[in-house]
DNA sequence: TCAAATGCTGGCCGATCGGTCAGCTAGGGT
DNA sequence: ACCCTAGCTGACCGATCGGCCAGCATTTGA
């Protein structure tokens, strides 16, 4: 045996996070994965059973994370919600930053998969709380806004450390709600 | 003959525009072209060189576009710059919604092509403005945020009148900047 | 009137895609 | 000593991609 099967399959995934990432989940073949990993195109496919699995395990943590910011947005509302959405969303983008930004990339042909997050309603969900529960047209621009600027911001490539990155998107999306910053 | 050529080709155009947007440059086949279009995938490339001529043609009013704001913007300073370049961006991404989407969401696999907009040295010059011209890592950070804020705000469906977005995008962004909104 | 040009098409081509399969190699259990 | 299994691969498959070409139909103009 050439590898030890545990490290084969975290550096297929290491390299297909990466190059979904870099160049769409469509754009990126199972050979430039292979390519990238170090290995031949029927070895992904020993250790995944196709193109779609390999992206269903490395989106796999994403979900519930999502789900659980969700359910502690689901019982707030008004400023309130408005605050704990930006904390989370912020958070969640910048521990997820590659696999927000495949789910984003490819998000027409990533939709409509049910193992899959459900990216349509989870960004209506989303711009909800962070509108403050408000149906008013202003309140749903800007918090398109911020959602969107959290969210591609962070997948961006702005060399800045973290805890910049985290407090400064978390100033600039409050601001774009038209909340203080304290 | 068919149908007049102006026809055929604004026809064409018509259906790429609608269908690059949805489903991106590489998801969208020349015969998904052709059928939403009614006419057959080789009449498409007897009106078009090829696939990238389709692409080229109907972002060619995008890069003057671009080059005149970013004329206007070099030479202004501070404030004045950051202001000018959030008005001008919103205008921009307004009448070319469809336009910049596409350039967005295929990013990588058009970049680096001379006829094309240079869109890395476009968003980092935007940036530059959008920040004043302040290096600050907040100050980049925000301008990022209120970029991708208006491009990508305006090029979604929020189902609004063009003013409302107009006016909210505008003051959404001022505010992600930490400037005054009049 | 008739030949040239224009608009358009079906059929075909090579390349590349995701995916399958028979078979090779190297350890590990007995 | 033996075989069994896990890990891995080259060769191959059908589908689909962008693109090409010979040829048909209609219009044009001399």
């Amino acid at each position: 045996m050439a590898r030890s099967a545990t490290t084969m399959r975290a550096d297929i995934l290491d390299s297909a996070v990466r190059l979904f990432a870099a160049h769409g989940f469509r754009g990126t073949s199972l050979q430039d994965i292979a390519t990238d990993a170090g290995c031949s195109k029927a070895s992904l496919l020993y250790h995944f059973t196709n193109k779609d699995a390999i992206l269903t395990e490395l989106l796999a943590p994403v979900g519930p994370e999502f789900a659980a910011l969700e359910a502690r947005l689901a019982g707030l509302d008004g400023e309130e919600a408005a605050r704990a959405a930006v904390a989370g969303l912020v958070d969640l983008s910048l521990r997820f930053r590659l696999q927000v930004k495949i789910l984003l990339q490819d998000v027409d042909a990533l939709i409509n998969r049910p193992e899959l997050p459900d990216v349509d309603g989870l960004t209506e969900r989303l711009t909800d709380a962070l509108s403050g529960r408000s149906a008013a047209p202003q309140a749903r621009v800007w918090a398109w806004m911020a959602m969107l600027g959290i969210i591609l911001t962070s997948a961006g490539e702005l060399a800045l450390p973290e805890e910049t990155l985290r407090a400064e998107l978390t100033r600039g999306a409050l601001r774009t709600l038209g909340l203080q910053t304290d």
